[in-house]
DNA sequence: ATATGACTAAATAACGATTTCGGTCATTGG
DNA sequence: CCAATGACCGAAATCGTTATTTAGTCATAT
């Protein structure tokens, strides 16, 4: 019952504290629990913060999902899908500021182990929607590759620019991609041959 | 005339032992002169190490333009530029191993500083061959973006796999925006509105 | 002029003393 | 009983200080 708990509170502290300075203590008390119990729902800290962050990414996965199932034409669905994958993250993980990358440095090995389970998950999302397009299977993958410049984890906030600006890039880059994947559904031979 | 002998030997350097422990000194000494005279071509350390990754970058670009000049259709030049633009900035730091971050961290305030000129110079080699496709102004921007992720500047060497995983990936990536590209020359609309 | 390397100030490492913090576990109160 | 706790432990971070290294300068030599 307190797991959500905990990872709200450590929530709370990282957004205010960043994640140096946010101690298992600190966490405890902003949870009203013991530090004990926190070891009873995750294995370390480190699993703590994994949590949070993990939280954020599944609910921008709901919103992908939410936006798959739409009764609109697939191309359009797809362009906001892209444009959501990138705008939900930047909003999400804005609040975090700068201190963002001293977390994401902090974790980098744990978050590498269960990047290529995520990508796979968020291909599964996107795969019937590309499969309505054109088809081909492995093009998911490359979506998400073309827009993972745009995600905070590879820049740092400031140069991602404004919201307003980012909207704008990645918006241009998803119709771009979109009107690529139509076209290849008329010119299939072109994309499957790959050196 | 000893500037460039000096990038050379701190390259030299730079790729065997990493820039932590290279030395001004040690420049000097690989360069056969005297300290002195490194502050008589550049005004720091940094200014070095700056104009070593210049070097490469200048280097690829050569390359991007002499693929633009090639006498094929504009489909095929512009899917290969993209293609080189990740391989071989892949090939010339491979060399410098997960040293390469290390220095990148360290002078990253002169690197961004520059980086928005270098994007720009960039954007202008791809931009002809943008024309001839279909003609968007600030489309060849775009398809830099959507090639970033696959730079070593964003991605450790290792998270980019091999070369010949990468190699695939971008190649995919490259057909697909290129695609798109053509066929958004016949729909020019959809692409113009950017919210 | 041009190049140099001894020199200096500043950065970085080394080190031990001290504090902080992640994780455990014997105790407890519901 | 046993889920929850917080005092406790050792490892790791921090600090204050000294020793060493190194970036950059400049008087001198070629």
């Amino acid at each position: 019952m307190s797991a959500a708990d905990i990872t709200a509170a450590a929530d709370r502290l990282l957004a205010r504290y960043g994640y140096r300075r946010m101690t298992v203590d600190d966490i405890a008390r902003e949870a009203n629990v013991g530090k004990g119990t926190i070891y009873l729902s995750f294995r370390s800290k480190e699993e703590v913060i994994l949590s949070v962050i993990n939280r954020h990414i599944e609910a921008t996965f709901d919103l992908l999902r939410k936006i798959a199932a739409e009764p609109r034409p697939a191309a359009e669905r797809l362009e906001d899908m892209l444009v959501t994958r990138v705008l939900d993250r930047f909003e999400r993980f804005q609040p975090y500021g700068e201190s963002l990358h001293e977390m994401l440095a902090a974790i980098r090995p744990a978050l590498l182990a269960q990047r290529e389970g995520q990508l796979r998950q968020e291909a599964r999302i996107f795969g019937p929607v590309v499969d309505e397009l054109g088809g081909e299977r492995g093009l998911a993958r490359t979506l998400l590759a073309a827009t993972n410049a745009f995600l905070p984890y590879y820049r740092s906030t400031e140069e991602l620019g404004g919201r307003a600006r980012l909207h704008r890039e990645v918006r241009s880059l998803a119709k771009l991609l979109v009107a690529g994947l139509g076209a290849s559904r008329l010119d299939q031979r072109t994309l499957a041959e790959a050196p």
